[in-house]
DNA sequence: ATCATCTATGTACAAATAACATATAGGTGT
DNA sequence: ACACCTATATGTTATTTGTACATAGATGAT
C-alpha cells in the first residue's frame, strides 16, 4: 500500500491521490475456502492468504481472528484448543456444512464482481487503446 | 441486495447469512471512466452506472453527488452550472488531465483486482469440481 | 536463569466507507 | 394549487477495516 495514503478520508480535509489499497471483504471467503480443502489455524491461515494478493507484510491478524471468531460464532467454522505440537496453543479450525454453503455463496458473488471488472477494463481499454499512457500511481496494490 | 441482510453487522448481535451487496469503491472509477468519455451531470450518471451493475433502484444518489464533490475538491474534476436546457440547474462536470491520471491507477488496480477474483475462482473451480451444489444464497447480487 | 525472539491469539480504539433518511427547489402537466 | 419529476445536497448512522497494543508459552543464546 502507498505509504503516504491519506486519501481514504475522503470527506476529510486531507488529500493523497492514491486509492487505499484494502482487500476489501475478500478475506472471509479466503478463509473459508482454506478451511474447505484443510482444518487450520489463524497464524497458519495468515501465511496463506498472501497467495491471494495478501502480500504487505502479512494480513492483519486483527482481521483474521476477528473473522475466525465471527465465523465460529454463526456455525460457518467450529475450533478446539490444540496444545500438542511445539509452541503456544493454536486454535484449530474447522469449516461446517453451513460453511462450506456460504462459501458458495460468496464463489456466485466473487464470479459475479469479476464479471462486472471484466466489463470495466474492456470498455477502458476499448476507450483508451492506443493512448495508453506510462502509469503515474505505479506502486498500488489492491484497491478495492 | 438481500433484503433481510443484517450482516453487515458482523461485530454486533444481529444474524444472517448473506454478504452485504455492495458496489464496495467502485463508484469513482466509474464516474471517472464516463467522464472521460463525456462531460456529464450527477443525475444521467447516476443511470449510467447502472451499466456495471448498480441495479438496485440505482445508487445511492449521496454517494454520487459526494463522490463528485469530492474529485472536484481534489482537482480530478471541474464543474460549472449548466441553466440551459430543461428543468432545474444541473452540475455539468469536465474530468481534468489529474483525474484521467487517476482513471489509470484505478484501472490499473481493478485489472490487479481481477486477477486475485479468477485466482479465487480457479482454485474453488478445481477443488469443487464435480460436486457443484445448487446454490443457497442465490439472489445475491455483487457482494464486493 | 533472564533475556530476546518467535509463535500464537486476542482486545481497544480510531479511521474509512457506505447506507439511510431527509431537505431544498425549479419545472411540467392537470 | 397540486402532484410529480428532475436535480442537487447534507446529516446521521451503520458497517468495515486499520492501527496499536496486550498477553503468553516455547526456544535458544549469553
Amino acid at each position: 500500500m502507498c505509504k503516504d495514503n491519506k486519501r481514504g478520508e475522503k470527506y476529510g480535509p486531507e488529500k493523497c491521490e492514491c486509492p487505499s489499497g484494502r482487500m476489501t471483504r475478500f478475506t472471509e471467503p479466503c478463509l473459508l475456502f482454506f478451511l474447505a480443502k484443510k482444518p487450520s489455524y489463524g497464524y497458519e491461515l495468515m501465511d496463506k492468504l498472501e497467495q491471494f494478493g495478501f502480500t504487505e507484510g502479512k494480513p492483519d491478524p486483527a482481521m483474521i481472528y476477528r473473522t475466525l471468531r465471527y465465523l465460529e460464532k454463526e456455525g460457518f467454522v467450529k475450533s478446539k484448543w490444540d496444545t500438542g505440537g511445539t509452541g503456544p496453543a493454536k486454535r484449530n479450525y474447522k469449516i461446517t456444512a453451513e460453511g462450506v454453503d456460504l462459501l458458495h455463496g460468496w464463489a456466485r458473488s466473487i464470479r459475479q464482481r469479476k464479471e462486472v471488472l471484466d466489463k470495466f477494463i474492456a470498455r477502458y481499454k476499448k476507450y483508451f487503446k492506443g493512448k495508453m499512457p506510462k502509469f503515474q500511481y505505479s506502486s498500488l496494490l489492491l484497491t478495492f
